[in-house]
DNA sequence: ACGTGCATATTGTATATACAACTTTTCCCT
DNA sequence: AGGGAAAAGTTGTATATACAATATGCACGT
C-alpha cells in the first residue's frame, strides 16, 4: 500500500481556495487574504502561494488587483464545447458519473421530411438509436439520431452503454460539414416522462446535422431539460500578437 | 517624450517564441532551445523562461515533457459556434423589415452578481439599454444589454432605432474574447406581454459575454420566443485532427 | 551483441530576496 | 473640516539557488 505522496504545495493552495469559496467562506465579490496571510496559515513561500493564486486568476477564479487584493470572481457558466466534445465526456469533466440507457436502437423507415434530408426516397431504412443520458442518474439529455447506414455500416451493432454514438462515430470519420439549430419548446407528455419535468418546463433542442463529402451522415436531435441544463462556448477571436517592434 | 516603457520580459521571451514558431524556425513537433539555452541566448534568468515556456504550455502552443525538452504543438483549430451575427442582418438577409424599440437607455447601477462579473464594486453604474425587436411588426427578440462605460463612453449617446446596439459596438472595437450561454426557460408575466406569448410558451435565452484586453466590455441576454425563433450556425471543419507520433 | 547502470541533460517544484507598481489608509498641516 | 503627503498594505516581476523527477545517451561488463 503506497503512502500517498504529498500533492504539489501550489495545488494545495489551490484546493484549500477552491474549497474555502465552494464552501462559502469566501463569497462572490469579496476579498480573500492576502499572499502574506495565506503565507503563515499554509505554511508556503509566498512565491508558491502567489504561483496558486495567479493560476486562479487565470482560471477566471480570481480577480486580483494590483494594490488592493485577490475578490472572488462570478463562477464562468461551464461550457461544453458543442461542436467537439459528446456529453460523457463533458460530464466527466465535471467530475460527475455518466450513464446511459439505450431506449432503442434499430433500422427504421424514415420520416418523409427526414429521408428527404439524407436524399433518399421515402419510406427508405435509416439506422435510429434513441439513448437517454444520466449526471449523476438525473437525465440531462435525450438523444434521438438517424445515421446513413452507408456511413456507419456496423452502427446496429454498437454498445452505446459503453460508448456515446458521437464517439464512435467520429472513429467512423469525422464529419467534414456541421450544421447546429438550437430552439426551446415545452415538454410533452413523453418527455416530460423521460426527463423528469414538470408540465411548465422548458425544454432547449439541440438538432445537429453532419456531413461527410459522400452526402448527409447524421441527424441528431439532443432535447435537454432547460431548467437544469445550458449549452454554451467561450473562445478567443483574435490571436494575433502583431507587435511593431 | 516617454521612452517605450520595456515590456515584461517574460512576455517578451514567449513572443521570442511565438514568432520563431510563426516563422518557422522551430516547425511543428519540433524541440526548441532548453531553458538553459534560452536563458543565455536571451539574458534572461532560468526562472523567467521558465515561466514564459510554462505559460505557453498552458495555452497549448508547446507541449513540455519533463527530462526531455519543449515541443511546438500542433495549432488548436478553433471553429466558432455562434459567429456574431447582428439581428436587423438576420432579418435583412430573410427579406423582412426589421424595427428596434428602444424601452430603456440609461446608467443604471448594476445588481451585485453582474457587477462582480465586471470586477466593479457594487453598486457602480453601467450603461443599460433594453430594445426590443420587430420583424414585420412581430417581436422576435428582448435584448437586454449592459455595457462597460469604460469601453464604450457614447454608448447612451447613440440612436439605436438606426443601428443596433451590436453593430454600434462593434465599430468601437471588436471584443478579443466571446462566450455564448444558452439555455430555455418559460415566459413570465412581462415576456408574455412584450414578446406576444401566451402562458405556455418556451422562451430561448442566449446569454452572449465579451471581453476586450482591457477586461469585461458587455453582457448582454437575448430573450426569443421558443416557437418563432431559433439560433444557428453551419460550418465546414477544414482542419483534421494531426496528433504527433 | 546486448543489456545494465551511470552520467548528463532537461524540466518541475519550492524557497528567499529584492524591488517595482499600485491601492488604501493614516495622519498631519492648513 | 479638507486636502494632501506620507505610510502601510498588496500584488507584479525578476533573480539566484537547491533539489526532485524524468528522459536520453554512453560506457562498460558479461
Amino acid at each position: 500500500m503506497p503512502s500517498p505522496r504529498p500533492a504539489k504545495l501550489y495545488e494545495q493552495v489551490k484546493a484549500y481556495l477552491r474549497e474555502g469559496i465552494a464552501s462559502g467562506i469566501w463569497k462572490v465579490g469579496e476579498k480573500i487574504p492576502s499572499e502574506f496571510e495565506l503565507m503563515e496559515r499554509l505554511g508556503a513561500s509566498r512565491m508558491t502561494v502567489h504561483r496558486a493564486l495567479r493560476e486562479l486568476s487565470a482560471e477566471g477564479v480570481l480577480l486580483r488587483l494590483q494594490g488592493a487584493g485577490s475578490f472572488v470572481q462570478a463562477p464562468a457558466p461551464r461550457s461544453p464545447l458543442l461542436e467537439i466534445h459528446d456529453i460523457a465526456e463533458d460530464i466527466a469533466r465535471r467530475g460527475h458519473a455518466h450513464r446511459a440507457q439505450v431506449l432503442a436502437l434499430e433500422a427504421r423507415p424514415a420520416p418523409a421530411d427526414i429521408a428527404a434530408e439524407f436524399a433518399l426516397r421515402p419510406r427508405a431504412r435509416l439506422f435510429y438509436s434513441e439513448i437517454l443520458h444520466f449526471e449523476d442518474e438525473i437525465p440531462v439529455q435525450l438523444e434521438q439520431r438517424y445515421v446513413s447506414p452507408g456511413f456507419a455500416p456496423d452502427y446496429l451493432a454498437q454498445d452505446f452503454t459503453r460508448q456515446t454514438p458521437n464517439r464512435y462515430l467520429q472513429t467512423i470519420a469525422p464529419p467534414s460539414e456541421v450544421e447546429h439549430v438550437i430552439h426551446a419548446t415545452l415538454a410533452d407528455a413523453s418527455l416530460q416522462a423521460l426527463l423528469r419535468l414538470g408540465p411548465q418546463d422548458a425544454c432547449l433542442c439541440l438538432l445537429r446535422r453532419t456531413w461527410t463529402p459522400a452526402g448527409p451522415a447524421t441527424r441528431s436531435l439532443l432535447t435537454h431539460p432547460g431548467s437544469r441544463y445550458s449549452l454554451g462556448s467561450r473562445y478567443k477571436l483574435a490571436d494575433f500578437h502583431a507587435r511593431p517592434g
